[in-house]
DNA sequence: TCCTACATGTAACGAGTTACATGATTTC
DNA sequence: GAAATCATGTAACTCGTTACATGTAGGA
């Protein structure tokens, strides 16, 4: 269906974009980087150390327009997409890339404890366990919070990553299952 | 349980250390990479870009022991895992890090998809459910195939990734329906 | 003869994290 | 008065991919 033009700005600016898109007020970086650690972090995390450079070259490029909007002696800039974003977005949106990159040092760590003994291969998948259970409760609260505020696509999305990791979960619980029974 | 002092090498090093504490066989650069394509790659890639200094540099340290066997004229250095190696495999096997990374431009593309219409939305789903079976089939393939030469560990982490992928196919799905009831 | 697999490596680049630096405002 | 939160930014560093370079061996 879409062209795979390379684009010309790195994911982090699509973030950007997105949510400036989505949002009815102008957004700080600051506000961004909130969005990104209450939404997409888990399947796309973005740091201050992008943000705030890519906000430059966006607005240097026309993308979008920053306003500075101090409160007293604290400074803030609020952003807002162009028409030109807008483009942009869309354009990107098309694309077919669906690359999905993974690194799980929890697992990997169970793939090679073949090393250990059974009592230590345990208390891994164990860790482990508890690890993706604290990541789903934080998710779950993300999710009960901003249920109101979203639409469809991000609520569904939202859905996406508990349910992903209640499987985690559960494919833990079985594997601690299956050791114990060995 | 374990500690957690950073570790010396990069996680690269570990997956080296890994294999080839796994196998009996010594291996070469190009078998690691091999294996890695065949089981962890779709938790953790690893490209000849980093394997071969890795094992250069796991070689000056004394933790793999590197022997030339070359065939004819072909080139071909295959390593063994000292005692040292084992050890240090062990403490990291023993840290408590479960950090878990994705970089998932699919479903992001698909959380910032309200800029689109119906029709467009529901198209991004369909490439993404036909992104995600092709790496399943891939999965399942090579999971076929390596059945009978791997141990439980290894066994169980391959159903992990099958079973992660069937998860995100059938959200795919949902998600379609719902797209379209709409 | 040509293609695929075997085999090893380096260099350039891009992506991303972390630490650091600085300071204001609000809340307890 | 202290702590948390708001707010912006840079620099150093690590990590990882991609492209390039080079060549052999074996099978169609």
């Amino acid at each position: 269906m879409a062209q795979n033009a390379k684009p010309k700005y790195s994911n982090v600016a699509y973030v950007i974009l997105g949510f400036l898109a989505k949002s009815e007020e102008p957004l700080s970086g600051y506000d961004i980087k909130q969005w990104v650690d209450n939404s997409v972090r888990f399947f796309f995390a973005a740091s201050f150390g992008q943000i705030y450079p890519e906000l430059k070259k966006l607005e240097n490029a026309g993308l979008i327009e920053g306003v500075a909007n101090a409160t007293g002696g604290r400074a803030r800039t609020e952003y807002t997409i162009s028409k030109a974003g807008h483009d942009e977005l869309r354009a990107w949106l098309m694309q077919s890339e669906t690359r999905l990159e993974m690194r799980d040092q929890g697992i990997l760590r169970v793939f090679f404890s073949g090393d250990l003994g059974k009592a230590e291969r345990l208390a891994k998948l164990k860790e482990l366990r508890a690890a993706r259970v604290e990541s789903y409760e934080t998710l779950q609260a993300v999710h009960a919070m901003t249920r109101e505020t979203i639409s469809q696509m991000p609520e569904l999305v939202l859905d996406y990553g508990l349910g992903l990791h209640q499987y985690v979960i559960d494919w833990c619980d079985r594997a601690i299952k299956a050791v114990e029974d060995q």
